[in-house]
DNA sequence: ATTGCTATATATAATGA
DNA sequence: TTCATTATATATAGCAA
């Protein structure tokens, strides 16, 4: 696939491993999405790189489909054989499961992408905040690269809310720009991250988009290509 | 990728819907195969088809890697909601133990392929023994069909234990074939799946490999060709 | 870690069994 | 549901930033 034939066998060079991999699960988060969108499917992926850092992509998202994979055929066990083993192994899943549930409580609003269901709460250390926030901004800094030009100085930003970037400060970044797809935008939502950072979830509703504004299927497509930034929590 | 382009948006007739989810499944999951080995990763997919049918692909394990993904980063909720805090860190003392010596036990399981560590325990009813057993016998199926044709007839196979599928009765299926690898096939183990069902898993050693034999290489991508047969558990 | 380029290697849509 | 064919659409290996 590539200039060359390479055998599917362990990249001895670490850094072209690392390379690789990041090419591949950029690939592989594409091919899992479109299948999502075409079939109708639920998919996660959990991919581990080669350092040890945990990439996801879910559609849901990553926790539903893993719940609805654990939970799945949880009939009773067989009788007879107590197996220690087996018997661990069905405890540690059901408090598992239970922590998962409470700490899901608060998200019982299923909602169709991932970006819409960040829970600040699990952002519970200034590391953490730091890493989500820095993804985000990377985010919205790739968004803001591919929007049309009359946005990338802020004209056109339906900003009907509270939110005053634009009667700022220029040296201030952009609002973050979030959207749940062109279609069911229309709503107008900050979020207060922490005290001091303001990450603004703006829409505009469909009103106010020209011809330069980007279809919903492009919009979805930049944020499939963009999922990859966000660390997971 | 096809004829023609198509748009990624969900496919309207149900057919199309369904073979493209099969075709598309499968070159997920060969992705996420070849960029686990390349990569030397971890990746686990989970997939529910439009038809809501579960199907995975886990390396080292899909349980692993979930398990992975799950424990990572348990910290102690932010504060708020006392019950849930009580409630976890009740449980959690409870829990330390048995997670790490489950822990301890998947380390010692850890091997490098799924069909290494299938979990006959979980298997505890008629209805998913048989499930396994179909598809197992698939793979062999399918297997058996693209081994050199000296193998067809079960000349050359290595049996070293106590199976005697060629002695006995040629109108019996060939015993189930699964190896490891070739570079580390070197043994004979018989499992005892149920009463009347003789699972034997048999390799060869390196020794009795001719020409014909498939390289290691080969034997990887059949694998991987066929993990999509196994039903998940 | 990620990106763009470009030559190739792969994946897959349409079709018909 | 799967299988084979074949014309195209995509993905990606090797480089070099």
């Amino acid at each position: 696939m590539g200039k060359r034939k390479i055998a599917i066998e362990k990249l001895e060079n670490p850094n072209k491993r690392q390379v690789t991999f990041s090419k591949r699960r950029k690939g592989l988060f594409k091919k899992a999405a479109d299948a999502c969108l075409l079939c109708d499917a639920e998919i996660a992926v959990i991919a581990f790189s080669p350092a040890g850092k945990p990439y996801t992509f879910g559609h849901t998202s990553v926790d539903s489909v893993i719940d609805r994979y654990l939970t799945r055929s949880s009939g009773p066990v067989s009788g007879g054989n107590i197996n220690i083993e087996a018997e661990q192994s069905r405890l540690s899943r059901e408090i598992k499961d239970l922590e998962r549930e409470l700490k899901q409580q608060r998200e019982n609003n299923k909602s169709r992408y991932w970006w819409e269901q960040i829970d600040v709460e699990k952002y519970d250390s200034v590391d953490k905040l730091q890493s989500l926030i820095d993804g985000l901004e990377k985010l919205r800094s790739n968004i803001v690269l591919r929007l049309p030009s009359s946005f990338a100085n802020g004209e056109g930003l339906g900003s009907t809310g509270g939110d005053n970037w634009n009667d700022n400060n220029n040296d201030m970044n952009p609002p973050l720009l979030l959207t749940n797809g062109v279609s069911t935008v229309d709503y107008v939502d900050q979020a207060v991250v922490d005290d001091g950072v303001d990450a603004s979830v703006i829409a505009c509703s469909a009103e106010n988009m020209d011809d330069d504004w980007l279809s919903e299927e492009d919009w979805e497509q930049l944020m499939r290509d963009d999922i990859e930034l966000l660390p997971a929590v």
